[in-house]
DNA sequence: CGGCATCCGTGACGATACTG
DNA sequence: CAGTATCGTCACGGATGCCG
């Protein structure tokens, strides 16, 4: 009996830096291969198994699997089962949810990075739901409180504006179930926004940006 | 034939995730295992090989030599000669220098796992810098800009306060060259400062915090 | 002696196949 | 659909050796 028969919890826990050092510590949690990207996914919104796997081209089913667990354990995500038509869903606990702002910080300093689009490069239109959210609630953000619809070439997605509470979802995939506006636009000008290079407002009176809408969210976007 | 000669180029760049995602090319270049950490030690200033592998225990050589080549190749980082007493020295450039915000939000979000103190856990006084840079920097911040030197039971680093320049370090292993003011006090209220559980005026007034110096800072540290 | 390069054992990773 | 099993490959960690 060479294997000892392992317990609930994970056998081994990963490599830790054994650092008494707070970035040293988050990263024995988040900063394995695909874990951080994970997080993003999740940041969307509960996804399933299949879903993670789609959005992640490259990821490994056992890779994936294992971050999965890793994370449950970490207590950056919750499996809950759903009523047997549909499948178990993934979703961040309020700590996973707290990881926002690294990704925020990861994704503004790699945004130059963004210049070049190699043919290789996967996309999906919720991974540039990031900067066009530094674009409305950062300063200068017209926007007033809302759920806003967005439509690239890419596809289709929408962003919550304002909120803090932490375990929402910020961000998800496909259109919302009720969105207080919507906006037309291309994702380079969505990166430009999250650089700060433009401003919606500006991008609106330019026409690169069509608004849709009832609310005072449309009318902020539009410029009141 | 079987394997192309490589040129003066590293070989093979590292495995790339492939998405036009600004975080994911973040992570293509700082994701790699100890490269945040070694940015966190460059963030010091510019430091020897023979200082990264002191102050980042557990990594081998050959990883350290080759995370430095990454990052000299990925602009992160220059390799300067000194005149020939002294060796080599590593540093970050601009570009490297601006992943501070990400290494400030992963410390942030990773304060809560320094709760307990492992005994296999290494110590380096400089890593207390960057949650104080966030108490000293942040709101509330009570001081002027300055050198301050740190004295804890671990080590004694220094902090550059209200630094914007990049390139140039925001803080220190060791007493700085000259500094404006001079505070003691433990690694435990340094933690507690950067978790914004405590404001440093308010430890200097209940005696937590040693002051010494004349500067503006100094008087700014004391409160007026 | 500092700054790596080389060698080697182990474990993590990626692709595919397979199962409940 | 949601993983587990298997396997080849590569990255990592530790030790040692070379070279200025």
């Amino acid at each position: 009996m060479p294997r000892e028969q392992q317990p609930a919890t994970r056998p081994a826990r990963r490599r830790s830096y054994d650092q008494f050092c707070a970035g040293a510590r988050a990263l024995d949690a988040v900063g394995d291969r695909w874990t951080l990207l994970i997080v993003r996914e999740l940041l969307a919104g509960p996804r399933r198994y299949t879903d993670l796997h789609a959005d992640l081209p490259g990821v490994s089913t056992d890779v994936l699997a294992s971050r999965l667990k890793d994370m449950e354990q970490g207590g950056l995500a919750t499996r809950r089962r759903l009523p047997p038509p549909a499948a178990a869903v993934y979703e961040l606990t309020e700590r996973g949810h707290g990881l926002l702002p690294v990704l925020a910080a990861l994704a503004e300093w790699g945004a130059p990075a963004l210049a070049e689009r190699r043919p290789t490069d996967a996309v999906r239109a919720h991974w540039f739901a990031l900067p066009l959210l530094r674009a409305l609630d950062g300063p200068g953000g017209p926007a007033g409180d809302g759920v806003l619809d967005v439509q690239l070439e890419e596809g289709e997605f929408h962003v919550r504006t304002g909120v803090r509470e932490p375990g929402s979802a910020v961000y998800g995939d496909g259109p919302a179930d009720r969105a207080d506006a919507r906006i037309v636009l291309d994702a380079e000008l969505c990166l430009a926004l999250g650089r700060g290079e433009a401003t919606l407002t500006e991008a609106v009176r330019d026409g690169r940006v069509e608004v849709s809408g009832e609310g005072p969210l449309a009318a902020g976007l539009r410029g009141e």
